[in-house]
RNA sequence: GCCGGGUUACCCGAGUGGCCAAAGGGGGCUGACUGUAAAUCAGCUGCGGAACGCUUCAGUGGUUCGAAUCCAUUACCCGGCACCA
């Protein structure tokens, strides 16, 4: 791959690269010199889930190594001590040394599903950085000015509101440029959030005496909901872990004006290929439906393998176009009490079953037409069914809940 | 330490003596429709076998026939000021 093409690449997606010519330059280098380049990325380490919304960044990191360039992750768990002050208002709480380790660990887990686990280091910020002493910190606060970081929008904005600063959140960014003045850093990767800390990077090694790295920003994926960034706290997550089925539905499920920006950001489907496909939704000429499916398939492709796609797509269709029944259905057991009086209450049979949380639920899904056994919709809430009819029957719930009763 | 503001359901947030199980929005759930678990529209969304009852508005204790609402107090959060320099 020429270096023209290596750069289309390594620029599909991505918000910002700064300097902007700046990446060929290093790719430049790296042929001339034959000096893999080396990339970094900082992961906080309270969020150990890596979901399609992370996953942006990390596949961006595969594709520098996919090149031949080096990944190092780096644990910012000296950091998490600060908190990064970027946008939220409550202090982050501390966590343990114990949580940390358990958390890069899951991490590691997780990432090597994605990331090249041969041309991947994963370093922990407490290791140079906890052993700085006091006249160290001071030199290095040395090297920025006041004026400098409260050019951060957010110290900023939170300076001309009179809040709070704390003189310690100052010194995030500078902790994080440091990192990449131990790392000697080529390239920093960050969500587009990251901007300024990467860039304060920058900076530090330019004072360093260091080649300075250029920072490369991927956009924060909008999750399932389709409008907030997609995290773990906000529940509009897709995991890379996720059962294919569950992974396919949830793509599914996104609003149709994502497609593009999922093509994009979460496949390798070429560009050409994205903007037809997308086009075709948009303008008619194509099923929507289909192209979202086709994403759907790429994406379990990736977590799975092309045979699960299939099969997800296969039941996808089964249940939600056909409105058949899933291949598998989870079984649960005849409640003791009517196998006593021979029936029992559809309500309490729902809440039996785990598909209601309490017979008030229950009730309001019968009374909307939500319940089916055996493919008699029951109306009456107030109903008793019959043990007899219940024995290895399938309940349906809404378009998506099935549960089987045992056979006994 | 002092002064002021605050704490309401999954979240945000209205409510300042009865008409309050508590507006509105978000989220969630169900239905209709279809092109799909998209979009749109409609309903539901404290608990209970349910035109009745029960438990809620940070905790506790009061006032009152009656308290989310008034008083006292405790805890926590947010401002400002002071102390110290």
């Amino acid at each position: 791959m020429d270096i023209a093409q290596q750069l289309a690449l390594l620029k599909r997606g991505a918000t910002d690269i700064k300097p902007e010519d700046g990446l060929l330059e290093k790719l430049k280098k790296a042929e001339k010199t034959g000096k893999p380049l080396r990339i970094k990325l900082g992961l906080d380490p309270t969020a150990p889930d890596i979901h399609l919304g992370s996953a942006v960044v990390l596949r961006k990191l595969r594709q520098f190594q996919d090149l031949g360039h080096e990944v190092t992750v780096v644990i910012g768990d000296f950091t998490a001590m600060i908190g990064d002050p970027s946008g939220r208002s409550e202090t982050r709480k501390q966590l343990s040394r114990a949580d940390v380790d358990a958390n890069a660990r899951t991490y590691a887990d997780q990432y090597c599903r994605i990331l090249d686990a041969s041309r991947t280091s994963v370093r922990f910020n407490s290791e140079w950085l906890g052993s700085l002493n006091f006249h160290e910190v001071i030199m290095l606060a040395g090297r920025t000015t006041v004026a400098q970081i409260m050019e951060r929008d957010d110290f900023a904005r939170r300076f001309r509101e009179n809040q709070t600063i704390g003189l310690h959140e100052l010194m995030y960014p500078l902790c994080q440029a440091y990192d990449s003045v131990v790392l000697e850093s080529d390239v920093e990767m960050g969500g587009s959030d990251q901007m300024f800390n990467i860039m304060t990077g920058r900076a530090l090694q330019g004072q360093y005496g260091q080649d300075t790295q250029i920072g490369l920003f991927m956009p924060l994926l909008v999750g399932l909901d389709g409008v907030q960034k997609m995290s773990k706290s906000l529940g509009n997550y897709i995991g890379i872990t996720e059962p294919a089925n569950t992974m396919f539905g949830k793509v599914m499920s996104i609003p149709d004006r994502l497609l593009r920006d999922y093509f994009i950001l979460t496949t390798d489907v070429p560009d050409s290929e994205v903007e037809a496909l997308v086009t075709g939704a948009e303008q008619g000429t194509a099923n929507p439906r289909d192209v979202k499916r086709r994403l759907a398939r790429e994406i379990v492709t990736i977590y799975h393998d092309a045979m699960a796609a299939e099969a997800a797509d296969e039941e996808f269709r089964r249940v939600y176009s056909e409105k058949q029944r899933p291949q598998e259905i989870p079984t649960k057991p005849l409640p003791a009490e009517a196998l006593e009086q021979g029936a029992i209450w559809v309500c309490r049979l729902l809440v039996a079953l785990g598909v209601a949380s309490g017979t008030g639920e229950a009730r309001r899904l019968v009374q909307q037409g939500g319940v089916q056994i055996e493919d008699r919709k029951v109306t009456d809430a107030a109903e008793e069914i019959a043990v007899a009819d219940l024995l290895g029957a399938v309940v349906r719930v809404g378009s998506r809940r099935f549960v089987k009763v045992d056979g006994g």
